[in-house]
DNA sequence: AAAAAGGGGAAGTGGG
DNA sequence: TCCCACTTCCCCTTTT
């Protein structure tokens, strides 16, 4: 959501040096708030590397659009408050006016705040805070854009055109009212549009939700889809839309209903991606993806808006599209149950199964040699005259690893933990499988969801082919004797679970790290997989 | 007046 | 071979 401002902004070139004699320069857009409040967004293009250490500390805080930073002062303390930018993505400064001019409800050639801020028109030029000093604070008075949101009345508007106009000079010092911004609160950018004539479209392009994502940013897939349904373009654009990095070149003006806008500035950047997804000769332009876009008033995907560069989605399109988005959402719920029951059957195995035999067992032989069962002391004796039987004269006698003979009994091995822990969850897991399978199977789901239905299948079949082989042998050794699987036949089943416990997790979370598109869509899988691992 | 955006005809391309 | 979904080119109109 838009934060409470007017649409009243300026742009200016700043410059600031640091007591250790740095400097940086950025341009900001001085957003005017009504409350006499003002901020700045700023991009990063202008920054300097060191912004984050900067002890000036600006706050930096999305609070618009997701990849805005938004520097703000705190009023009072006279000080730069202590929150250092937590995220400074690339987005041109022209983009955000961009924005802030389409998201404007009128212009205003010489529009005069409402309520100027209060300490405008101190004359100081220097200004500092913590070390840090602006020497220099220019309004780039070429940039008048000056917006307003549609609250005012006609009346209004025309006294205030006839108004000179409010803001100060280049040489005024705009840092003291820059300093008075407080936190905005948030409003729903619609209630900023009373009398517009865009005011259907007034909807913000809902940032909150990218807060958390911007790891994708470059993870988009650039190569031509090698697959079996070519892409189309409005799935590309609708892909492009769900995309909190493409934010500057495509955004949502309603989602509700579909419509969306390129950006006048990065429209090409996006025709271009189009062009590579889809392995044209030549570069792919707006003017001919703008065609193609043409060609959809005829079938009804998409249709134009009037409206500059904006189109909407037909109702249907936008449907199927979310149908598709959500399809692949909902497998994370199989997906989910599918891990946790892999999961599961791995940590009963560890944590219940064997502990649970070899207290049994402990328990079993302190019952009746007391003290003694710990190291297998108890078959001491046995074990020596099995030796003595061969070689009597030895005194020492090392008796070999019985392990499998001493802790885990074979009846509990079959019934509790092949029956139980295995073949038990096996049907479960199974049937998750199939279902995740017939999800993917939809011709008109991403690859990535395929992509994720075979790495599930790998996971099953790793898991039944790493521990089926030993729980076989168990039942071989209980019901055909000891003589029908050999120890070294045992010492390999016993150790090939345990490393498919180690390679299955790793070889997916290293698949699902290097799948490229499947990476965006599947990051909440990603991070169920790496639960698995730990 | 100029630039940007919108619009559509027509021929071409490449995959299915 | 045909069709689809663009792609490419071009030229004109409308809007900014």
């Amino acid at each position: 959501a838009w934060p409470k401002v007017s649409k009243d902004y300026k742009r200016s070139d700043v410059q600031v040096e640091h007591d250790t004699g740095e400097k940086f320069e950025f341009s900001c857009l001085h957003l005017l708030q009504p409350e006499d409040t003002t901020s700045l967004y700023q991009t990063q293009e202008y920054t300097s590397p060191t912004l984050q250490e900067y002890p000036l500390s600006m706050l930096a805080e999305i609070e618009t659009m997701a990849y805005v930073t938004e520097i703000r002062l705190s009023r009072g303390r006279g000080a730069w408050s202590g929150v250092a930018p937590s995220s400074c993505p690339e987005v041109d400064l022209e983009v955000i006016e961009e924005y802030l001019q389409e998201h404007s409800l009128e212009v205003q050639p010489a529009h005069t705040p409402s309520s100027p801020p209060t300490t405008m028109g101190q004359q100081t030029h220097t200004h500092s805070h913590h070390g840090t000093r602006i020497i220099e604070n220019s309004w780039s008075g070429q940039h008048p854009y000056e917006w307003h949101c549609g609250s005012h009345t006609p009346n209004e508007e025309y006294e205030e055109q006839a108004l000179p106009s409010a803001w100060p000079s280049p040489h005024d010092n705009q840092w003291n009212h820059i300093a008075y911004y407080e936190a905005p609160g948030y409003i729903d950018s619609d209630s900023l549009s009373s009398s517009s004539q865009y005011q259907e479209y007034q909807d913000s392009p809902s940032p909150s939700s990218d807060r958390g994502c911007r790891k994708d940013r470059d993870s988009l897939p650039l190569v031509p889809l090698s697959g079996k349904r070519k892409e189309r373009l409005f799935q590309f654009l609708f892909e492009m839309l769900q995309t909190p990095s493409m934010r500057s070149c495509i955004w949502w003006v309603q989602s509700s209903s579909g419509t969306f806008q390129f950006s006048s500035q990065n429209k090409e950047r996006l025709a271009q991606l189009w062009g590579q997804r889809k392995g044209n000769r030549k570069t792919m332009t707006y003017q001919k993806m703008a065609r193609a876009l043409r060609n959809y008033n005829r079938t009804g995907e998409i249709q134009k808006v009037k409206r500059k560069l904006t189109y909407r989605f037909d109702e249907k399109t936008l449907r199927g599209l979310q149908g598709d988005s959500n399809t692949v959402d909902s497998l994370r719920e199989p997906t989910f149950c599918f891990l946790v029951s892999l999961a599961l059957a791995d940590f009963l195995v560890g944590v219940v199964a064997v502990p649970l035999v070899v207290l049994f067992e402990v328990w079993d032989t302190f019952l009746s040699t007391r003290f003694t069962p710990l190291f297998d002391w108890h078959n001491y004796s046995s074990l020596a005259s099995d030796s003595t039987n061969t070689s009597s004269s030895s005194s020492v006698i090392a008796p070999p690893c019985t392990f499998l003979s001493v802790t885990i009994s074979l009846p509990f091995m079959v019934y509790f933990n092949f029956l139980g822990c295995v073949m038990a969850p096996l049907p479960v897991m199974t049937l998750l499988y199939t279902q995740i399978f017939i999800k993917s199977s939809k011709p008109r789901l991403h690859c990535s969801g395929k992509r994720l239905a075979c790495s599930l299948a790998l996971v099953l079949i790793l898991f039944a082919g790493c521990w089926i082989p030993l729980h076989l042998m168990n039942c071989l050794l209980l019901f055909q004797g000891p003589q029908a699987v050999t120890w070294g036949t045992l010492y390999i089943g016993s150790f090939v679970p345990r490393m498919g416990s180690v390679c299955v997790p790793g070889r997916i979370s290293m698949r699902e790290e290097g799948g490229g598109d499947g990476g965006q869509r599947e990051g909440g899988a990603a991070g169920k997989l790496e639960l698995t691992q730990k």
